[in-house]
DNA sequence: ATAGGGTTAG
């Protein structure tokens, strides 16, 4: 193409450097996309937008970003590709910001409609609500687009169902999926992945066969949510019948069958197991309380992935229930020595429209001390109603028993659900949910007669009662 | 004719 200057045609230089970023990675060469760009005779908004999206596959947000700032123009596909490409890296953020700022600022027409922002705009800014549980955002943008008459395409319904689920709110779910009458492999796939999510295993395995009869071809994102569905509510007769060794490794695991696990890791399995095996099996050691087969589980698991701080975590925080403090500090200087840190647990909760974030022992709350004058009170009349603090859920080595306590109150599950007793119950957990907090919300859910919404890193957990939908198996 | 979107265990 260089030798024949078609660079200087803008339509053969946006498919180069589309064909660039998109191919296979060992001929894939963004560097070289960079560099042609720069000598592209006429870039066009097809080329500045190509580029967009070429660095977002990269997964280099700067360079992307820098693109999209020098474009003198924008239009909606600019807008749309940019804020895809910063929802896509897990800033959602700043995508919010940039769809905030679309709504104000220029956007040239296209030349297909001219509103501002459309679907593709809608289907990002959902995927944003459903990272950030803002389910306020999402029903303005689900109005909206009653509003203007558009009609649910596959992505957008994926969109707006996998929102809807991930907020809490599955019935609105499961009434967007029933609304849709040409379904595709990701519309059914966001729907079981839902019902999953909520503890209904059983409807997502109905939701399955209804898919098989509708002739939809299930693709391995299928599956996958197929037998998380499976191993959530204890399916294991029924995740046995899909054939996949990591997700089996779980499902007997978090069941508690722990040596018929390993016999399927050590004995059946045709291929060597790879780290997602050995991290399933950590996983459910870990739920299980198993020392001797988690240090095997977590030494196999770290020398097929060396930086995976997860496994350090898991095998700490087994050590730790298990009371076995030198394998903590053993397993602390490991990380350090290789520079390693642990995520820091936050919880959001959103009160009207806002969300608050959360650390453990934070008071950066406007009414921090409102919370930890409710916190107190809490405290006390859950203690006389008979709750006893699991002190086996502090991962750090506390000698005195009363510290012990104190630490778990500062957990910031609690904190956020103390903000939420003087306001709606709304929490999400970036991490998995500790037993501890989970008893701490029940209770709390029949003391006070609240509903607690809880959302953790698998999974939805809804307190009534003094029970939780997950029937205590997560 | 060239650019933008959705589902995914631990």
């Amino acid at each position: 193409m260089l030798r024949l200057g078609l660079l200087s045609d803008p339509y053969s230089a946006s498919r180069l450097i589309a064909a660039l970023s998109f191919s296979p990675s060992p001929s894939r060469d963004l560097h070289y996309a960079h560099q042609l760009f720069d000598q592209i005779p006429h870039p066009n908004l097809f080329t500045w937008n190509a580029l967009i999206r070429a660095f977002a596959s990269s997964s280099d947000l700067g360079l992307s970003r820098r693109v999209f700032d020098g474009i003198p123009v924008r239009d909606v596909v600019s807008w749309n590709s940019m804020i895809a490409a910063s929802t896509q890296a897990g800033r959602p953020e700043e995508a919010l910001e940039l769809f905030r700022r679309m709504e104000v600022e220029d956007v040239k027409p296209n030349d297909k409609e001219d509103i501002i922002a459309d679907q593709v705009t809608f289907v990002s800014v959902l995927s944003v609500c459903s990272q950030l549980g803002t389910i306020d955002l999402g029903r303005l943008i689900h109005a909206s687009i009653h509003k203007h008459g558009i009609t649910l395409n596959c992505h957008l319904a994926t969109s707006l169902i996998d929102m809807y689920a991930k907020c809490g709110n599955l019935e609105k779910a499961v009434e967007v999926f029933r609304s849709v009458d040409q379904r595709d492999v990701f519309l059914w796939s966001a729907m079981m992945a839902g019902l999953a999510m909520h503890g209904h295993g059983e409807a997502a395995i109905e939701l399955f066969l209804e898919m098989q009869e509708a002739k939809v071809k299930p693709n391995e994102v299928t599956f996958m949510n197929m037998l998380c569905a499976c191993s959530h509510s204890g399916l294991v007769d029924k995740g046995r019948k899909v054939e996949h060794y990591g997700c089996m490794v779980d499902i007997l695991g978090r069941a508690g069958r722990l040596d018929e696990a390993l016999d399927l890791i050590e004995n059946q399995m045709p291929m060597p197991p790879r780290a997602s095996v050995w991290g399933a099996l950590l996983g459910a050691c870990a739920v299980h309380g198993n020392v001797k087969l988690g240090e095997k589980a977590f030494e196999h698991l770290v020398a097929l992935e060396p930086g995976n701080d997860g496994a350090y975590v898991l095998m700490s925080n087994l050590y730790a229930k298990s009371d076995y403090w030198d394998g903590v500090a053993k397993l602390r200087k490991r990380m350090r020595e290789m520079g390693m840190k642990k995520e820091k647990g936050c919880s959001s909760i959103e009160v009207d429209g806002v969300v608050y974030d959360f650390l453990v022992g934070d008071i950066s709350h406007p009414s921090y001390r409102k919370i930890y004058l409710k916190l107190n009170e809490i405290a006390s009349r859950l203690r006389s109603s008979g709750y006893v603090p699991n002190r086996s859920q502090l991962l750090q080595n506390v000698e005195d028993d009363d510290a012990k306590e104190q630490a778990l109150y500062l957990h910031s599950e609690k904190l956020a659900i103390a903000f939420g007793l003087i306001s709606t119950i709304r929490v999400m957990k970036n991490l998995r949910v500790c037993e501890d907090c989970h008893s701490f919300a029940k209770v709390v859910s029949s003391v006070y007669k609240r509903e607690v919404v809880l959302r953790d890193r698998y999974r939805f957990h809804r307190f009534r009662g003094g029970e939780c939908s997950c029937m205590d198996y997560w």
